[in-house]
RNA sequence: GCGCGGGUAGCUUAGUCGGCUGGAGCACCCGGCUGAUAACCGGGAGGUCGCAGGUUCAAGUCCUGCCUCGCGCACCA
């Protein structure tokens, strides 16, 4: 059995905090058995700073290196070395970029869970991890080294190239160890993942092994904007970066029919494409016709044109937009009619129909509309992603027009070969327009109808400012459509925050999952490892030492091959070295691709531990994980990937929770990147208000998944209110407890005994502990944290420690002193605890005070779950945790009385204001009518409320009157429509306790329909022309209303105490303003114009509060000096000096 | 274009099953309290609950359409 930390271990590095195992007697840190156990279980309680001199950021930063020197991270998870096991799995920052404000938002979120699992006794690893490989590395190496094009970078070798990359990627590794260390994210960056290493790479390639095995895995086309001057595809995201409004020539252009005296009319914006052209898409329940020119045009501009007598079939809806001519229509009918109908090949030569049967007819595609064109979509299979998709289900040929280099391919035609597409467009549309057309078959006006300059957004080169072709790449493909199902059933099982990212966004998303495009034409990534002969057949390698094994059979066989030691750098270009051999001899090489770095960080639950090469054990104990956490972003990123490579390769879910956090705007709502600039730079408010305050901040502001404006302000805010608060309260417990050598298991004090303020401030710390959790279990926490802190201002500072003061002033021993002191203390520690995962810093240093243990391995105030016997992150004995649990009592009865005390506390401020009589004037008396008994919180009202005594009045009627206010839900289906005419009377009788009387003795009838007691609500207000108000508590038939009426009348008694305490506010003010200590003594002589007779006791009372050790007082103004203080109140004027 | 989530005071936000007067905090103004506090308390001012319809005796809340912001997806023939 473990106990924590009331030991000392004589090894230096464990002198605090550490923990000993009483069997064995040893040192659970240093293991070296010498335990050194100390008889008293703490060192005297340190007398904290001072508030003033708080300087929260130095507080945090020498916390910091305290951590350093204990190794406290990893003591927090040795301390539950035999908990159950809770596993979190981090996702992977790219370190080339600086890090910001977002990232430690997640970061935040990441750590409050493993810390908050870990105070509930669980063993929480926290591997840290690094995404190294991908585009945006490139892409940053290619800016610095001004390497733009795929030719530039192959002649400057891709070994360097590669070898820029891997440099690149550790560029701002320390920034992001600095913050990620200065916010306290508890993570292990000193053993970490990374997703370069060879045992890394090895067990992303045996994943695609699995895959590969399984069929899973395939070769195709996918159509990608492609760049031929730098040779290179493009994400969507770098697509992004290049478009612009660009106007091109947009042709209409006529498919001659076989067998048929009418051509079909097809537009595109992309002349270039029409030799590609192998096929006609029409909407099959779009409506087309079938006309006939009847006329020729007036002021026909540009090419093409058309005869009278010619016919043309195009969607109705489009007749006006595109005809130019006055026709006759035909023929209606669907676009179903004319699929199979076979046409005439623009360019004859260009595109060889091998055994397709299809190519050069129409088909069917659904997602053809009228929005634009004609209706009637030309498809060339190479160029375009649904043309694509289209051929290859209807079995068109799939030949490229169009080379790499983006020039037409050699027999396209005759003045098209060789030629850069972009620059064909006129003469495209010159032979289209030509009489007979391109095949010199066509109608005598030519293929040609119209051409229309056409304005749009294109992609362009981000790099080279040229426009970018939808191209058809050789790409490798996963099949996630063949496991569609099985996503969607782990996805079900997976406990979403926010539950509608789940099953909304993520399962819209699965529903409508795709073949996962995996391979990229790049230079810096994992590489597919996959061997091809040139008669398709593959292998696919697993491990090193397979491909040692077919290294050796190729040589073998007689391929020359480099070395293949057991360190081979698993990247380019030494992968592509390797020439293996196929089953029938034939040399195999390398299909050229890297995979997307998607893949990577999805095998990161796996490929963390090299599984399954090295540590199979902890694999299998660690998957699925319980929990993952990152932005929002991530959904159809790493959420998807992680779920992507778990289902495909061991058929299992990747995680079981996972909260989805939304995005962080700057103060203007806009998203923060860096081509913005608008990044906050968290050192800011690290240098500022501390990180604990900008972590508090961060989980207050708003729900996890809502996007976060983030207020730099409202950090300031958050540390002046919330930890500055905190710091006080501890403070006044702290300088009290260390005056009076205060010591928590020196004494005891029961709960029951105490005062009913101890015991409401304990039941509150109770329910606002539970209600924190619950909270915390729903992911809500930054409703959790916004009731905590108001519990922490509110309830603790503003009500119980400014009600307490004067108990401890006390200098003797009291019962009650300690029962303060222990209440104070029992706040403390188990506030600390609640706040100690979401901002780490300050209450660690007052935990270590006032217990001598750190925060980070004291229990959770609501068990500690992951200690039990047999429990898993999952599921555990809940009477069993219960029972570790460590609260105070709860009085429900207690906590309603007690706020009522408040609320009248306030309403007698508020019924001064109304009746204008000053703060400090006291009343003689207050009464208070009907509600609940608390008399024994009379003194604390008498003394809030300044009146001299407190009476309960028992007879209702003597300061109030009843009202009467419709119950609109019994009421509305007995009176109808009538209902307001109802209400209306019951609201404004004129004599309500008439009415009242009526409806109780059940004759009451309202324009027809019988009112009864559950049809109003009686609420007692208060009688006009008495100083009182009413407040009402409870709800629905609970409620009670409650008046407060205060006694107007003056006395001299009266009058002489008010004015003895403005005297004596004004010259404490003034003690402060000269900046005298607390024990200092003051002559002091007052001067009084029309003032009230002062009886000698209030004399007495001033002399007394302020510390007067000689007092004058005259009873008129005549010798008052003109320099001196004075003031006035009600009429009254006073002088008085202070020396 | 489709999907998801927002739009409430100058700013940040709460608002449960539709129910009577839509709450807070910051900032502002007036007043008060105060020898733990950079805090606190009372009052004031500040709202077309994005817009328009609809359902209902009753709509911030439910329904429809629209505007707008964010994110994602698709498309750009």
């Amino acid at each position: 059995m473990l106990v924590k930390g009331l030991q000392t271990c004589v090894e230096t590095l464990c002198v605090d905090n550490s923990l000993y195992d009483v069997q064995t007697a040893q040192c659970v840190v240093c293991l070296k058995g010498e335990v050194q156990v100390k008889t008293s279980s703490r060192l005297a309680m340190a007398r904290p700073q001072s508030a003033g001199e708080l300087d929260a950021v130095a507080l945090e930063t020498s916390l910091l290196d305290a951590w350093k020197k204990e190794n406290a991270f990893q003591q927090s998870i040795d301390s539950n070395r035999n908990g159950a096991p809770f596993i979190f799995l981090e996702g992977p920052p790219t370190a080339n970029g600086k890090p910001g404000i977002h990232h430690v938002v997640a970061r935040a979120y990441k750590d409050l869970v493993c810390r908050w699992k870990t105070m509930e006794g669980f063993r929480v690893e926290r591997k840290g991890g690094w995404d190294t490989h991908g585009l945006p590395v490139e892409i940053e190496v290619q800016k610095r080294m001004d390497l733009m094009s795929n030719e530039a970078i192959e002649a400057y070798g891709m070994d360097n190239f590669n070898q820029a990359c891997r440099d690149s990627v550790w560029t701002y590794e320390t920034a992001w160890r600095e913050m990620t260390e200065r916010m306290a994210y508890w993570v292990d960056l000193d053993n970490p993942y990374v997703t370069l290493d060879n045992d890394y790479v090895e067990s992303c390639w045996w994943a695609m092994k699995q895959m590969f095995d399984k069929g899973l895995l395939y070769r195709g086309h996918k159509v990608l904007p492609y760049c031929p001057q730098t040779g290179t595809s493009y994400s969507s995201h770098e697509v992004a970066l290049g478009y612009k409004e660009v106007e091109e020539p947009s042709v209409y252009v006529k498919f001659k029919l076989i067998d048929d005296s009418a051509s079909i009319l097809a537009w595109t914006t992309t002349p270039w494409t029409l030799p590609g052209n192998v096929g006609l898409a029409v909407g099959p329940n779009v409506t087309y016709v079938r006309v006939k020119v009847s006329e020729q045009a007036e002021n026909w501009t540009g090419a093409g044109g058309a005869s009278v007598g010619e016919e043309v079939i195009l969607a109705k809806d489009l007749m006006k937009e595109v005809l130019r001519h006055n026709v006759e229509v035909l023929e209606e009918f669907p676009g179903s009619s004319l699929v199979g109908r076979a046409y005439e090949p623009l360019f004859s030569k260009a595109v060889p129909r091998g055994d397709s049967t299809t190519a050069w007819t129409v088909l069917e595609a659904d997602w053809v509309t009228t929005t634009d064109g004609t209706g009637v979509v030309h498809t060339a299979v190479m160029y375009g992603e649904d043309d694509y998709n289209l051929g290859m289900a209807a079995g068109l040929p799939a030949y490229h027009t169009v080379d790499m280099d983006g020039s037409f391919l050699v027999g396209t035609h005759p003045k098209l070969d060789g030629r850069y597409v972009k620059e064909c467009d006129q003469t495209i549309i010159d032979l289209l327009s030509a009489p007979h057309g391109s095949n010199g078959k066509g109608p005598e006006s030519g293929l040609l109808y119209r051409e229309k300059a056409y304005l749009h957004d294109y992609p362009h080169c981000w790099r080279t400012d040229h426009p970018l072709l939808y191209y058809a790449m050789d790409s490798w493909f996963v099949r996630m459509t063949a496991v569609k199902e099985r996503l969607l059933e782990f996805n079900d099982g997976v406990e979403w925050a926010p539950d509608w990212v789940g099953e909304g966004r993520f399962g819209e998303w699965l529903r409508n999952v795709k073949d996962w495009a995996i391979s990229r034409e790049r230079y810096w990534g994992t590489p597919l490892p996959v061997w091809r002969d040139d008669e398709g057949n593959m292998k696919c390698i697993g491990s090193i030492s397979e491909l040692q094994s077919e290294v050796a059979r190729a040589v073998a066989a007689g391929f020359e091959n480099p070395d293949c030691p057991d360190d081979v750098d698993l990247h380019r270009p030494v992968v592509d070295g390797y020439t293996l051999v196929s089953e029938n001899g034939k040399p195999m090489h390398r299909e050229p691709f890297v995979m997307d770095c998607w893949f990577d960080s999805g095998c990161a639950p796996f490929a963390q531990w090299h599984h399954p090469f090295d540590g199979a054990e902890t694999f299998d104990a660690s998957f699925p994980v319980d929990y993952i956490c990152e932005g929002v972003d991530q959904t159809r990123g790493w959420f998807y990937t992680l779920l992507a490579v778990s289902t495909t390769v061991f058929d299992k879910p990747a995680y079981k929770r996972c909260l989805s956090l939304g995005l962080i705007l700057d103060a203007e709502g806009k998203k923060m990147s860096k081509s913005r600039g608008n990044i906050v730079d968290p050192w800011d408010h690290f240098n500022r208000e501390g990180a604990d305050a900008t972590r508090w901040y961060m989980v207050t502001a708003g729900a996890p998944w809502n996007p976060l404006k983030f207020d730099s302000n409202g950090v300031r805010e958050t540390y002046a209110k919330m930890f500055l608060t905190l710091w006080n309260i501890y403070k006044f417990h702290a300088d009290y407890a260390a005056i009076d050598g205060f010591d928590p298991e020196q004494s005891t004090s029961e709960v029951s005994s105490r005062s009913s303020l101890d015991r409401w401030i304990l039941s509150r710390l109770a329910t606002t502990a539970e209600n924190y959790h619950a909270d915390f279990k729903g992911w809500n926490f930054h409703k959790a944290c916004r009731d905590l802190e108001d519990f922490i201002v509110n309830d603790v500072s503003n009500w119980y420690v400014r009600r307490s003061r004067r108990r401890l002033w006390d200098d003797a021993e009291t019962t009650d002193k300690l029962a303060c002191q222990h209440t104070l203390h029992e706040i403390l520690t188990t506030v600390c605890r609640l706040i100690a995962p979401v901002s780490p810093f300050m209450v660690d240093v007052i935990h270590r005070n006032l217990t001598g243990m750190t925060v980070h391995q004291a229990a959770w105030p609501l068990g500690t779950p992951g200690s039990i016997e047999g429990a898993t992150a999952d599921n555990w004995d809940e009477e069993a945790a219960a029972a570790t649990a460590r609260l105070p009592p709860k009085d429900l009865t207690l906590e309603a009385t007690m706020a009522l005390v408040r609320e009248l506390a306030e309403v007698g401020r508020r019924i001064r204001v109304d009746a204008g009589r000053r703060q400090r004037l006291p009343c003689a008396q207050g009464w208070i009518v009907s509600g609940p008994d608390m008399t024994e919180f009379h003194d604390i009202l008498a003394e809030e409320l300044n009146v001299e005594s407190i009476e309960v009045e028992n007879d209702l009627d003597r300061f109030q009157q009843i009202e009467l206010a419709p119950n609109f839900r019994a009421l509305a289906p007995k009176a109808r429509s009538e209902v307001n005419a109802v209400a209306g009377q019951i609201k404004n009788a004129e004599n309500p306790t008439e009415l009242l009387a009526s409806i109780q003795s059940g004759t009451c009838e309202i324009m027809g329909v019988s009112i009864d007691e559950g049809d109003v609500e009686i609420r007692r207000v208060e009688r006009e022309g008495f100083a009182a108000s009413t407040v009402t508590i409870g709800q629905g038939e609970d409620s009670q209303q409650i008046s407060l009426v205060l006694d107007m009348n003056d006395t001299d008694e009266l009058l002489s105490k008010g004015l003895a305490r403005d005297i004596t506010r004004r010259i404490q003010a003034k003690r402060k303003e000269l900046n005298l200590e607390i024990e200092a003594t003051i002559d002091l002589e007052i001067w009084v114009k029309n003032a009230p007779d002062m009886f000698e006791d209030d004399q007495q009372w001033i002399v007394s509060e302020t510390r007067a050790s000689a007092a004058v007082f005259h009873s008129d103004s005549e010798n008052a000096p003109q320099e001196t203080d004075s003031f006035e109140v009600d009429g009254t004027t006073v002088w008085f000096s202070v020396r």
